[in-house]
DNA sequence: TATTTATCCGGTAACGTTTACATTTCTTTT
DNA sequence: AAAAGAAATGTAAACGTTACCGGATAAATA
């Protein structure tokens, strides 16, 4: 079907290693017959196969990337950094979408894996992944972006997290708020958990106990955001303020005051993370606490480079740290 | 460096093709055997190499999916649709990003040729890549998604724009709106060509002339969409209702309405297209014209796979044209 | 002109699989 | 118990490249 290297040396009546040679642009070539096969494969059409230079060159120029979510601005905003800075080592990126499915994360794994990319990076949502890459750790280099994995042994890129959860938390307590809940992601996810670590330490700092009750999972979607919302108005035991897993979360809380009648800022202060852009539509304005989302993609090719280009081995564990920002807007109130 | 099944060969005392019958669960072999290597790739951490078994099977099991961009909520919608039905399909994604922009577009399209996927799904920016295109189009399935090409080679999906601009100004003049900006998206888009048309259409069965000065290009972004409103009020000659090339350009155009003191929709009535997620807020409230996103990939590669299965070769032109939908939220109001 | 040295090109062995064909081993039948 | 047939395994050729090695031709030196 495809036309071959072997077609174009017989056309060109020259050895197929003489195609090669001209297509890779060699200098053990003249630049005569060069230039004679190259028109004929522009002529005929001809497209190199991939697949064959990869299985003997032994490398496929391509670096996979996990994530939970694409329809969370948050994440194509990151990807958008990684494909940026991969087009600009000439790599590609396969991008797989877990929809936060430990299963699926673990088969996209194996399927990345198997396809012989050159390096994974990963926006996991938990650590369980971790177990299952200590067996390849050595063979294949992987960043995580976004959370930082419990483990010494992973390089990863991610925002200040506990960070985050604290400079939300200390902002509202500092507002007057102390009955502020916390709907954060999902149990295993290592940014909610770093955050709830925040949000802890800032009460504490403060010396005020936080209401338990107002701690609750979600995940991570806008409708559960607007459900545990509704649910929370309901119990009649409303918070001063709320403090969302993510920007989409908040958005699904803003909903739910809205639909109830709940005045924002007035009655309840809302803060996200992220700042997708959408927090900043006028008629939004979300506060939130801002990642760099393009950075932290482009970060995280730059690290996973640092190891492909030492021939996979890597001396030390790479963490990189990003601040989170604090963006005021006008979804919080002084008590 | 990675195992081969050579390796699993020598542990397992067989030939390696012995090896090959258990991963490929042939019935060539007997149980015993079969369970006996397949423990030993396990304890061992074998993994295959796709790579190699592509280049002898002549396949890869992936489809490309080129994008204009991510990060503008209504692709991530269609690339959900595509990778959920592709993965029912035992098949991946290979998902590019080109910024709209038509030089990437095109070596993406050399790159997944390269790459031997086995069918490409494009969101194109223009017709131009159908020019690229003809000289593929026996040797590779191609659908186009959300766009129709003006090309009667080409399958595609989409939804029909000319009745979605249709709709959307025939809502408008229907409300009593006469003086109708068109924000379009960039003047090669396709998709805009024909709302364009839809636009003109309805004008002409209500026996009114659209004001040419208040049809303007964009390049489908919410900043281009703030901009050019901001123009537009500047230039004073205000339109009293204002059709965006899509929501996120729309929320440019209420951005700038909301900054610059203008009433949505008591002074300026606002629709958009696609309805993506964030248009339905209660504090947005966009009315708009909606496009069944999952589906148009669903559908999409559904369409790529009668190719595929029919061993690359088509015989009629597939061509599904989705209805648009009319959202009415709270954006626009009656003169 | 004879010899050395670049320069260019051809032949062929890899790369890690699958698969058709050949061969061995095990069942079954007589 | 021998022959025939079925089942399990081995052998080797493909898939489309790149890369090494050696040979031929052209250029440079003596």
């Amino acid at each position: 079907m495809n036309l071959t290297i072997k077609d174009i040396a017989k056309l060109a009546n020259v050895s197929y290693a003489t195609v090669s040679r001209a297509l890779n642009d060699s200098k053990e070539i003249s630049e005569k017959t060069k230039q004679k096969i190259l028109t004929i494969c522009k002529e005929v059409n001809y497209s190199p196969n991939a697949i064959a230079r990869g299985l003997v060159k032994n490398t496929t120029h391509t670096i996979g990337l996990i994530m939970p979510d694409i329809s969370n601005p948050f994440f194509p905003e990151v990807a958008l950094g990684i494909e940026g800075e991969a087009a600009r080592m000439d790599y590609n990126v396969f991008l797989c979408n877990t929809n936060y499915n430990i299963k699926r994360e673990l088969s996209y794994i194996n399927l990345l894996l198997e396809r012989r990319v050159e390096g994974i990076i990963i926006s996991s949502v938990s650590d369980e992944t971790i177990n299952y890459f200590n067996k390849y750790i050595d063979h294949i280099p992987i960043v995580y972006v976004g959370s930082n994995p419990k483990n010494d042994k992973c390089d990863y890129v991610a925002t200040d997290n506990i960070k985050a959860g604290y400079i939300a938390t200390d902002y509202l307590i500092k507002l007057g708020h102390k009955k502020i809940a916390f709907i954060g992601g999902t149990s295993v996810s290592n940014s909610h958990c770093d955050r709830i670590k925040g949000f802890k330490k800032a009460f504490q700092e403060h010396n005020i106990l936080p209401d338990i009750e107002l701690i609750r999972n979600s995940d991570f979607k806008r409708k559960s955001g607007y459900q545990i919302t509704k649910f929370l108005i309901k119990e009649k035991n409303i918070p001063t303020a709320i403090i969302a897993a993510n920007d989409v979360v908040a958005l699904g809380v803003i909903e739910a005051c809205d639909e109830m009648g709940i005045l924002i800022p007035d009655t309840i202060s809302i803060i996200g993370f992220d700042d997708i852009p959408y927090a900043s539509l006028p008629k939004i304005m979300l506060t939130t606490i801002a990642q760099s989302k393009y950075d932290l993609g482009k970060i995280a090719v730059e690290t996973i480079f640092k190891t492909i280009n030492n021939k996979g081995k890597k001396n030390t564990v790479i963490k990189k740290i990003l601040d989170p920002e604090l963006i005021i807007r006008k979804t919080c109130k002084h008590l």
